[in-house]
Parts: structure tokens; C-alpha cells; sequence
DNA sequence: TTTCTTGCAAAAGCTTTGCACACCG
DNA sequence: CGGTGTGCAAAGCTTTTGCAAGAAA
């Protein structure tokens, strides 16, 4: 937690931006809540306790979360952006249930290794990636 | 490139659609383009031999691709709605460059089978799946 | 003729931007 | 103070929708 804050002040210090209270507020949202938030989500969250909070304001702000390192975005094909905080724990991947739109996390070294292959074979280096799959979860599988 | 045409053709019989020139037109074009064309590219090509098309109804048409499976929608990060022609060859992923946005395309059976594994530990059944993996080429890899 | 399509323009999302005022340093 | 940040509203983009006229079955 408190190592969000630091990166974040940083971030600031180094590029001339300054604290207030509303990146405060944001920051202390998005870190608590769980993943893969939407712009809006956080929005009406912050909403309801500080009924003065723009819009403009989180969307700006989040995108310095994302600069900064502390957050990454993620469309996943509905049209909003969503903010993933990202840890220095091992990257996770995602699957996204298209019945009840839960998202589960998962992690897989072997999938890891065999993308760093797949990147040297094409002499390409890789920076970021993403895999996603879709379906239907245990609880879904049954119901449609 | 037949087979494309009978599939939309079997899928507009089966709803009660009807033919029309544009629907042909835009079946063509999209059916000989590359991979990956957003529906911007897609109408400004189509626009150079056909002024009259508007641009609601490649829209419409790509849609309809879509729901046939001849397409699939694709969100790469820019706010552009992508499709990429299905194809009854190999499941694909993408090497995307940041530098110059070029898209590789490539398969891994391995990485698939991975895929599996991982569903099944989950109770997950996989309908569809994306990997992306984003970073720079070897063109690009010495440039920035 | 009946139903579906089209093209246009307007509307609808989501996101960004311009601006006057407020705040941080 | 001087430069940033904020909130609001307006503008921008991509995509969707309403509608009258047109085309297919």
C-alpha cells in the first residue's frame, strides 16, 4: 500500500506534478479496490463521498497511475477502459467468463517461457502482452 | 474465397436477410483484404470505386460478418473496432509492434494445449481466446 | 406488395480538451 | 506570486440508431 503512495510521489516529484488532495483520494480508491476497474466505476465510487469530484479528474488521473507505472490499461471489447493495478508479483493472465462476466486471474510460467520463444524466433522483443480467454466458468457452464 | 461467399450467403438465407450489391461488395473487399482491417480502412477503400456506400452500413455489414463467423472483432488498444478474417486453418495469435504497428501473426500449438490445461484446472470452458503479445520488431528494435 | 436495406444525419457512448477559477509550492 | 490542477461544459471520436426513400423477394 504504502508502496503505491511512494511510487506515485515520485513519479511526481520527478516530473514537476504536484500533490492534491484529489490524486490523494483517487490513488487511495484505486488501490483499494480490486482489479480491472472501469473509469466509471471508480468514478462513482469516489462519487459518493465527494459528491464534487469531476469526471475529467479521474480519467486524467488515471492515466498518470498508468504513466507512472502504477496501473495499466486493458480494453477487454466493451467500450470502456479499464485500470489494472499492476504488482511485482508474477504477471497474470485472465479469464473472462461471458455468462456472468467474472473475471478469474490465473498464472502460468510454461505459457510465459513459451511467449519469450515465440518473441526469439521472430527477433522481436517483446514489452507487454496479454492473453485472455473466453468462456464460460464452472457456475455458467451449465445454464446456457 | 467461394467458401466465404456460400457461408454469408447459407447465414442470409437462414435469417431472412436479403442480398444486396453493397453486402457483395463489402463481402469482396473484406474477403480480399488483409487481416486486421478496421471498418474505417475497410470504407475508405471501398469508397474510392463506390462514393454512394455510407458508412452505417459497412458498419452494419461487418456486424453481420461477425455473427456469421466469417469475422471476429478485434480490440487492440487504439479505439478501433478491428475484424479479422475467420479462418478454418490454425488458431492464430499476434505479434503487435508498438514501434511501427505492424502485426505479426503466429501459432503455437503448445501454448494452446497450455491453454487447455489451464481451463480445465479451472472448470473453465475456453469459447474463444486472445493473446497479444506487444513490444518491438527487429526493424524497430534498434530505432528507439 | 411486403419486408428488409440503404444513406444520411442525428444521437449516443466514452474520452479529451478549453477555460476560468482554485490550489500547491 | 507563477505554474499546476480542478470542475464544468463543450468538443472529439467511434459507433449506433431513426427515418424516408429505395431495392429485393
Amino acid at each position: 500500500m504504502a508502496q503505491g503512495h511512494k511510487v506515485f510521489r515520485d513519479f511526481m516529484a520527478r516530473k514537476g506534478l504536484k500533490s492534491t488532495k484529489q490524486r490523494e483520494i483517487i490513488l487511495d480508491e484505486f488501490l483499494k479496490s480490486t482489479s480491472h476497474l472501469s473509469t466509471e466505476e471508480l468514478y462513482l465510487k469516489l462519487r459518493k463521498k465527494n459528491p464534487n469530484l469531476g469526471y475529467a479528474t479521474v480519467y486524467r488521473t488515471l492515466k498518470l497511475f498508468a504513466e507512472c507505472g502504477l496501473a495499466e490499461e486493458r480494453h477487454f471489447g466493451d467500450g470502456q477502459t479499464r485500470y489494472e493495478r499492476t504488482s511485482d508479483e508474477e504477471h497474470h493472465d485472465h479469464l473472462v467468463c461471458t455468462g456472468c462476466s467474472t473475471i478469474l486471474e490465473f498464472e502460468d510460467p510454461r505459457i510465459e517461457e513459451l511467449q519469450q520463444q515465440v518473441a526469439r524466433d521472430h527477433n522481436f522483443k517483446i514489452l507487454n502482452h496479454r492473453l485472455e480467454l473466453y468462456g464460460l466458468c464452472s457456475k455458467c457452464t451449465g445454464k446456457e
